[in-house]
RNA sequence: GGACCUGUGGUGCAGCCUGGAGUGCAUGCCGGCCUGUCAAGCCGGAGGUCGCGGGUUCAAAUCCCGUCAGGUCCGCCA
């Protein structure tokens, strides 16, 4: 597919020149990003958009820089034999230059912004418009554009309408720290910044758009990570008269669409599998399924052993960790304290040695180990000579958590994991426990709706109801969640219920909701899908601030504006705003 | 709120552990030479509040305390 970008200040981009240009005159602007004086009469200019580079050659260079703004007209024709580039894509012609003009001079860079310098990231985010001019954050964002663009489509060709919800919208206190914004109208007053659309596009379903999207930006007052900025994008879905399968139909379908036409790679469909199995096998909600290596439960092997630190737990599991017993002595020390910074009370280590027929075991505990014991181990973590089981005992969820953890670290140095591995990660549990006052804690948000199976277990059990909420998971990164939403006002009552939440304050908080709900709601759920982690991915970068294009630091400030700042006398005396003393941090 | 890592000419580093003159490397910048280079090459030159403040010491980039900024993580993110 070819666009036209031809306008009279240029005919081509630099770097699309190639050999069937040979012989016309063309028209280009750009940066000049190299330059090689060879005497009086030859020298050679780089000049770079976009798209690339393509080497002109002028006679005599003049007062030019690197990163002045040119245009140049001239003839494309071949390189004189044996000066042809292979590492360029321009590399067998060069444009004859016969006219260039300076556009725009350039200082000196305060930083390089070839491919190989590594500059620290504070200056990047300082000067982020000269760190765009960068092929790593051109190639960032453009992705972003088109997996924007797939994720649009798709959701198009699903019969989904784009509709805006409001940045101004009303304090729901609950969850995530939320932006407020001062009334200047109202004196006292204040908006927040949406930290989802989440009850927006519930009351556009109560409102008939039975399928909504949104490519909508999400603002949380929380502390920073590598995966999570102030505000993040979200491509927000809601259908009505859905069932959650179809809401994963249509949402790994955009998923798929876009890893296609991003990396141009087809990829598996997601699998499924339950909240219950991915903590028990893996030890996350959110595995890396690019490796198996999975959590293997000892609990039973171990129930009348006389090895001390597996005697009498809950829980005894390992994984085997292939090639590591070949580890060094500070290697598998570095394992153990690992597993205690993550809160075990040890980790027990044994390496499988001998030949496949007569494998034993070499621990700490090897004395103490049982014939029974030994083979148990051996088959059910399937161990073959020269590898590493590591075994946690304790807690049922904590050893799946921090063995969990160790498996998602190991995993990617032992097996250098590729590709793109989808799993939806369904049947998650209504709550997550209680709060100090006694609460319990929803597990996703209030609206959620219950499994229907585990309904009457709501008074009786609440930790053992499921909802129907799922995640979408790549490569151990959360991409998403989403959840079938109560539209039955008996049901969300029982649930405000056992979440403490009174009627009153439910009326105070979500009122507006609630009464939407008396008048008719169709039964609905939807999905949110982080793009900003999606893209991440995509583009094989480890934080989100290089698919940002100007990005915050960690303490929430915009190196490049300076923001935020102290706001004038006269502003915020409009906004009827006073300041305390300042705080000491 | 907490833990850890980093901060040295414009940029990227080494030097710090084991205190002794701002010493070095690379790159960029300025000037000169150069007609086929391509991260051009060669010659010459300029460029420093060693993040900031305090302390120890005859002497601090180096040791100690504090602080600021950037990063990674825990808490937090329904």
């Amino acid at each position: 597919m070819s666009i036209q970008v031809s306008t009279s200040m240029r005919s081509n981009y630099c770097g699309q020149l190639n050999e069937s240009d040979i012989g016309r005159r063309v028209k280009l602007a750009g940066w000049v990003a190299a330059l090689r004086e060879h005497g009086e009469h030859l020298a050679f200019i780089d000049l770079r958009d976009h798209t690339g580079i393509v080497q002109c050659v002028v006679d005599g260079l003049g007062d030019i820089h690197p990163e002045y703004v040119l245009s140049v007209a001239g003839v494309v024709r071949e390189r004189p034999q044996g000066t042809e580039n292979d590492d360029l894509p321009t590399g067998r012609v060069e444009v004859a230059v016969t006219e260039l003009e300076v556009l725009s001079t350039a200082d000196p860079l305060p930083m390089p912004i070839d491919r190989r310098s590594e500059v620290d990231e504070a200056l990047r985010l300082k000067f982020r418009y000269l760190d765009l001019r960068k092929e790593r954050m051109q190639a960032n964002l453009r992705l972003r554009a088109k997996v924007n663009t797939a994720l649009r489509r798709t959701m198009e060709s699903h019969g989904f309408v784009e509709v805006e919800t409001p940045l101004l919208w009303t304090p729901t206190p609950e969850g995530a720290r939320e932006f407020a914004v001062p009334s200047r109208l109202q004196p006292g007053n204040f908006y927040v910044l949406p930290q989802s659309p989440q009850i927006a596009k519930q009351l556009l379903m109560v409102g008939g758009f039975d399928r909504y999207y949104q490519i909508a930006r999400c603002l949380r007052d929380e502390d920073l990570r590598a995966d999570r900025q102030f505000e993040f994008t979200q491509l927000d879905i809601e259908a009505s008269f859905a069932t959650q399968e179809e809401i994963h139909s249509v949402v790994s379908d955009a998923v798929l669409v876009a890893t296609a036409e991003a990396v141009d790679l087809d990829v598996d469909y997601p699998i499924k599998i339950s909240w219950t199995e991915a903590m028990d096998r893996y030890g996350t909600d959110k595995p890396d399924l690019r490796f198996d290596m999975p959590l293997v439960d000892l609990t039973s092997l171990f129930s009348s052993t006389t090895v001390n630190v597996l005697k009498e737990k809950e829980t005894v599991k390992a994984i085997c960790l292939p090639g590591g017993a070949d580890w060094s002595r500070s290697r598998i020390d570095a394992l153990v304290s690992r597993a205690v910074e993550l809160g075990s009370k040890g980790l027990l280590w044994m390496k499988a040695v001998g030949s496949p027929e007569g494998m034993r075991l070499d621990s700490p505990v090897s004395k103490a180990l049982s014939n029974s014991e030994m083979e148990g181990v051996i088959m059910l973590t399937k161990a073959q000579p020269g590898d590493l089981i590591a075994v946690i005992a304790g807690e049922y969820g904590s050893s799946c958590r921090i063995l969990g953890q160790l498996r998602s670290e190991l995993g990617k140095e032992l097996f250098a994991p590729t590709g793109y591995r989808y799993v939806w990660v369904v049947d998650f549990p209504m709550f997550e426990g209680y709060d100090e006052e006694g609460n319990l804690v929803p597990a996703h948000h209030p609206f959620t709706m219950p499994n229907p199976e585990d309904l009457d277990k709501l008074d009786s059990d609440p930790l053992a109801v499921r909802s129907q909420s799922y995640d979408l998971v790549l490569n151990g990164w959360e991409l998403g969640s989403g959840s079938i939403r109560i539209h039955r006002r008996d049901i969300q009552q029982r649930v405000f219920a056992a979440l403490g939440i009174s009627d009153q304050e439910a009326e105070a908080r979500f009122g507006f909701l609630l009464q939407a709900f008396r008048y008719g709601a169709p039964p609905h759920g939807g999905f949110a899908l982080g793009i900003d982690r999606f893209v991440a991915i995509l583009a094989g970068e480890e934080s989100i601030r290089e698919v940002i294009a100007f990005p915050k630091t960690q303490s929430g400030a915009d190196l490049m504006t300076g923001a935020p700042k102290p706001l004038s006398d006269r502003s915020l005396k409009e906004l009827n705003i006073s300041l305390l003393p300042p705080r000491k941090r």
